[in-house]
DNA sequence: GATTGAAATGCAAACGATTGCGATTATTTC
DNA sequence: GAAATAATCGCAATCGTTTGCATTTCAATC
């Protein structure tokens, strides 16, 4: 491995004058500083990432924090806009599970031995009281679908998505709207909120039976909290998913019951993954910005990291877009 | 920050010894480990990982070096299992992208740059500049869906697949098969050298109008080859797409046309991702086992870093299995 | 050409861990 | 209890950089 030493002799100056020359603290034009930039080059050097971490205590290197299996599509589609955010501006991404067993692997700790210059916080909700720690720590932190006090947070405007649901489900005559919740945590929350928010603006009464506990991305799950929804006294005549893939899950129920959407029932999902556009029908669904939740997850976390005096933490909320698909129709008539 | 001189400060011995304590070398019984240990737990001491990997050259982190965008269902499942593999065995993981504008960002001096323990290489099929040198360099690395003479690899069953594929296409009396396929690289070279050989081995003759150029999860693209492969004078009865997102593009070109799937043609997917067990028709596809290729990854390479003297390098093919879902029928009475 | 100021350089001390070597201490054996 | 053996400990060097300070070199100014 070829290091500072071995371009200082090579060149005859000091390891000292080297680092300077390669990291520009010297004018590249001059006769030393250009033999010095040429040799590095010659001999290909590269500067050892953890010498130059331990010095400096900076590692270009950010965390992803998360606890669970990442294998959804919208976390895929969301990680994969953060790590080219990050690389544009010449950081590397480390995976940081946060093992769930108990607190050993607790991972403001695991974040600090690394010298990570920060982190992004994925399914936050789980564990505040490591997030607690980041909050008041040192570690450049920004939460993602996640809000705590003195952090940074990107959120997808879950209210606001519940209000352009509601909207054109409203308008197209539905009176018995059913929601079925995704796990208890803080995006499922706020969700829930706007929906009766937005159900109250407009005199549409949600009752108890309609509200239904469900999970994200378990379409059988769904499948049968449709099923249930249908054998009520008075069935809804729409149903809101906790995600695109259990809307799937609903929608195969519903077939099965000999049922047509949208005719009978209308569905709507939640995400606008790519794959809902290539069914049939075509899901309506709320499409997060997960390009745009990226962008300002970097922006946050770069201004955190590089002023940290002046950065005051914020909360941005980031619209996404109703995509009408094939799954919303018309309430059936006499059904208000 | 609390460094291990603060623990030695702290025990009135020397950092030698408590680094020892920490790291197993004295009996963890003795009245001094016993102290240090509660000591550094007390002060929550967590060894500096820069400092550690300058020291000793081993930074337990692995590398994940990749090309283009992985938000491809297949890449996340793949990523996810390797994670967990590799978390499991103690190690994190970095994902390093080769900067696609020229030799500017070789991977190679990243991998070395950041003392990676390890790397395992996705799409390599198009540097293989860049795994040459790893090849012969001192990065322990595993290909994955690529193999490079001198180089671990995992690789997908490709002509098993369709070997697989081949016998239940035939067997449902299909005589016109069409294959579409991908980007052209070593998957799929493999895959269509085994349609052809799978082919032939039946006497099933492929016209050449029946093989076409295509692209990985371009659904609309390939609804435009499925629709120029049924303007033909003979049209195919059954067609292999090259995954199961082009799949559903196809499906929905076929059915634009008013052709019913699997009546009048046949598809077949690739990958064998879990939304294809919820559309409807349920996609007949080859199922990757990622899980399992994850598992052989990590443990070649684990083999490769911890005893890189007696490793030899391997190449390990992992099956699949064929999903039989609804797109594929009978051949219609008369095609052959 | 002497004076001045700026730029470039070298020296040496960090950063926080690990480890070979020799000295010390503890444990076992007779 | 002395001798032999084993375990523990401290010292100091080291990994490859960066950087404050003092010094030297260079170019510009009068």
């Amino acid at each position: 491995m070829v290091t500072l030493k071995d371009i200082a002799e090579a060149c005859g100056v000091s390891p000292a004058t080297v680092s300077r020359a390669l990291n520009g603290c010297t004018d590249p034009a001059k006769r030393n500083a250009a033999l010095i930039l040429q040799t590095a080059r010659e001999m290909g050097y590269y500067p050892n990432a953890a010498a130059r971490t331990l010095k400096t205590s900076r590692s270009w290197n950010i965390g992803i924090l998360y606890e669970n299996r990442l294998d959804h599509e919208y976390f895929s589609a969301l990680l994969t806009a953060l790590r080219e955010c990050a690389e544009e501006k010449g950081y590397d991404l480390t995976f940081i599970r946060r093992s769930p067993k108990g607190e050993e692997g607790g991972y403001y700790e695991r974040a600090r031995q690394r010298s990570l210059d920060g982190v992004m916080v994925l399914q936050a909700d789980v564990y505040s009281a490591d997030v607690m720690r980041l909050a008041s720590g040192s570690v450049p932190a920004v939460l993602i679908d996640y809000v705590y006090e003195g952090c940074d947070s990107v959120i997808n405007d879950n209210r606001g998505s519940m209000e352009q649901i509601v909207k054109a489900v409203w308008e197209n005559g539905h009176r018995r709207v059913a929601f079925i919740r995704g796990e208890d945590c803080h995006v499922t929350r706020e969700r829930l909120d706007g929906f009766y928010k937005s159900c109250a603006e407009r005199g549409l009464r949600v009752p108890a039976e309609y509200v239904r506990e469900g999970h994200f991305h378990e379409p059988v799950h769904c499948a049968g909290v449709v099923k249930d929804l249908l054998n009520l006294p008075v069935p809804p005549t729409c149903i809101l998913c906790p995600d695109d893939f259990s809307c799937l899950g609903a929608l195969e129920s519903l077939k099965k019951r000999g049922l047509k959407v949208p005719e009978d029932v209308s569905l709507i999902g939640y995400d606008g993954i790519l794959l809902t556009q290539l069914t049939h029908p075509r899901l309506t669904t709320y499409r997060q910005n997960t390009e745009q939740a990226a962008r300002e997850t970097v922006s946050l976390l770069l201004e955190a990291i590089e002023a940290p005096e002046e950065h005051q933490p914020r909360r941005v909320t980031v619209p996404g877009e109703l995509i009408i698909g094939e799954t919303l129709g018309k309430a059936p008539a006499g059904s208000r």
